[in-house]
DNA sequence: AGCTTGATTTCAAGCGCTCGCACCCTGCTC
DNA sequence: GAGCAGGGTGCGAGCGCTTGAAATCAAGCT
């Protein structure tokens, strides 16, 4: 590239005392132009521990010396001699879902606060990947590692794989009850209790419900959220009317999957005026496929999602869903996973942790009361 | 953590001639093991030009004897001496434009493939925190850096800092003339011009366009594919049925100004059939205002977007759009960079390279012909 | 036999940093 | 005046790896 130039305000190269001395300025370099020895300017700027007995008329030196000279640390040496790599690992199993985004932004966010920088991998729901990836990231000393599970079809083994890395970990979107990982999750009974509460309280009474594929961890919970609200209310749940996504690894695929589902619920001529669907993309497929057989929503049927992905808000009509908090999400994630690097510095026990983070309805214009 | 436990299949400690051995294998263990140098077993275990000369028998027994150990080598020390990193830094303008999630599956596939890892940054379109951010990868010694400027209004130093850092570099979604920073971007010229080709050919003649803001840089060209279109077929661009969007940071905020200017447009009683928006989601906002005020999409009125966002096959009309080849783009990034790398190692010169993308029209259910 | 050649392997010097272990003061106690 | 406490600083040993230079050895050549 643009091998020299009179550029240079980051001074790369400087003559001093007749030879060319390169770009990199070392410690030694700044204990010389101090006066004080490395193991000092070590001390001090790094603000360790004896830097308290040190006086500030020497750090003052030091640190002028440090700018002066554009002292930058190197940090393979620092990593090699501490240990330690100020990074961590990120690992998304599919990032194209739309749910990743926030939450991403949220690690992201939080992780800046703290100084470290998150190395991002993105497994595409991929076994093969995921472990590859693992051992990647481990091998550069990640120091902890947040687990973005979102849609994760993935056996168990991905977890036992997870436990043996021993440093701090934590997935989100995945219950656990192991000690060794932790946990983040938005609470999705107390979500889906509250998608069906709304429309009930709107006096819908004939719902229809889109659930998760079977093997994916969200989709027990947010039923039993929909069952203890129709025993509550001796709501009926009419078996004509639930319907089951299928498996699949794609994220996406459940808005294709929604429309259809939709389409054989219309087919099955079994009147419902409100749909619960198993997340925000089935309820995009569910909406298309009811304006297709002319049922307006919400004047005709009203529909809820869940998640309050960015496109909810955007759409027409504007999604009623259940929010995951999911910035916030990213945030406790990455809270975790630095009190357990905290806690692994000064040697302490810490155990696994398990956040329920708590939904809330955002109410938009797909849903409507009864008249 | 979990702090022994009879699990192990990593095998960290090991018990040998009486004193247990830390977990870490070194490559001088890897030596002994083998009964070679360390300098020979790096070089088979590196595959370094010398190992030509390495008996393949020798070969065999350091790598058994590496896995026997179960050695994995320290990156710490490796980047040290070898000052490489395999790692590219990321940084991204703002990472909740929609926009960027393909592009970042593109950049994390390609570079995967090529073993660096990326490290993501998020520069939520402030000064500051790229001032930061670049700082610390260029500290971390990072390769390369791939700019995703998808949503910028950043003043032009940004690209003075970036000159400077004399790392091969590229900037996504920004056009440059520079000859030390690469550049990757759809033809904007050509994706305005077929949007416009679209609608005319489907009998449209009085179209609406909502043009981006002026201090955005894809406005421009965009425009000025619009104008070539209509100079070559004389289609009448009248200036009541123009509009621009206004400057704001935040790349969602073109829905609800989209919004604002279509009701704006509708205002105006000068009828209008098709309507040209600058991005997807401009044409989202556009779409509601539409529906708001009674007219149907597409049957009163044609949309197109520009992009193809993820949310725009989920649309209801699933949107007619032009599609950036966002994860292409995110691939042919990492291309440009992995070769400056390369480049960079063998001391060859390369200079940027700038390549503009083809765009590709998406027919959906927005736009329709003019009955 | 002496020398070149080329294949195979090793020596040893760091890369730049941190940290355990002294060391050296100054002032004070006994 | 020897001993001691503790504030302030420096020495030097590596962390684990790569690499230029050099050693070793067998074979080939004159």
């Amino acid at each position: 590239m643009s091998d020299d130039g009179q550029l240079g305000s980051r001074s790369r190269d400087s003559v001093q005392d007749g030879k060319v001395k390169s770009a990199m300025v070392t410690i030694r370099d700044v204990a010389k132009e101090s006066g004080f020895s490395s193991t000092t300017v070590s001390i001090v700027l790094n603000n360790a521990p004896l830097a308290r007995y040190i006086p500030s008329a020497t750090k003052k030196r030091i640190e002028r010396a440090a700018k002066r000279l554009g002292y930058r640390p190197n940090l393979f040496a620092r990593s090699l001699r501490s240990k330690r790599s100020h990074t961590v690992g990120v690992m998304i199993f599919d990032m194209t879902d739309p749910f990743c985004t926030l939450v991403l932004r949220g690690i992201e966010n939080t992780l800046y606060q703290s100084s470290y920088l998150p190395i991002l991998t993105d497994v595409h729901n991929e076994r093969a990947r995921f472990e590859r990836y693992l051992e990647m990231l481990l091998d550069r000393r990640v120091e902890a590692l947040i687990v973005l599970a979102n849609w994760l079809f993935v056996d168990i083994d991905v977890l036992a794989d997870l436990e043996k890395s021993s440093i701090p970990t934590v997935m989100i979107g995945r219950e656990l009850q192991t000690d060794s990982v932790s946990s983040v999750i938005v609470d999705n009974e107390l979500g889906a209790y509250a998608a069906v509460e709304h429309l009930h309280s709107l006096g819908h009474r004939r719902i229809a419900f889109i659930r998760g594929p079977k093997t994916l961890a969200d989709s027990a919970p947010r039923w039993k959220g929909i069952r203890n609200f129709a025993r509550a209310t001796d709501l009926d749940l009419d078996p004509k009317l639930i319907l089951d996504l299928p498996e699949s690894r794609d994220p996406i695929s459940s808005f294709e999957a929604g429309y259809k589902l939709t389409e054989e619920l219309i087919r099955r001529r079994r009147p419902f005026t409100g749909l619960v669907a198993f997340d925000d993309m089935t309820a995009f497929g569910a909406i298309r496929a009811l304006a297709k057989a002319g049922m307006k929503v919400p004047e005709q049927c009203s529909v809820i999602g869940f998640d309050d992905v960015a496109a909810s808000s955007l759409y027409t009509p504007p999604l009623t869903t259940i929010r995951q908090p999911m910035e916030g999400m990213g945030n406790m994630a990455v809270s975790i996973v630095v009190e357990g690097i905290n806690a692994v510095l000064d040697k302490r026990e810490v155990s696994a942790v398990h956040r329920k983070m708590a939904p809330e309805l955002a109410v938009r214009e797909s849903t409507r009361s009864l008249t």
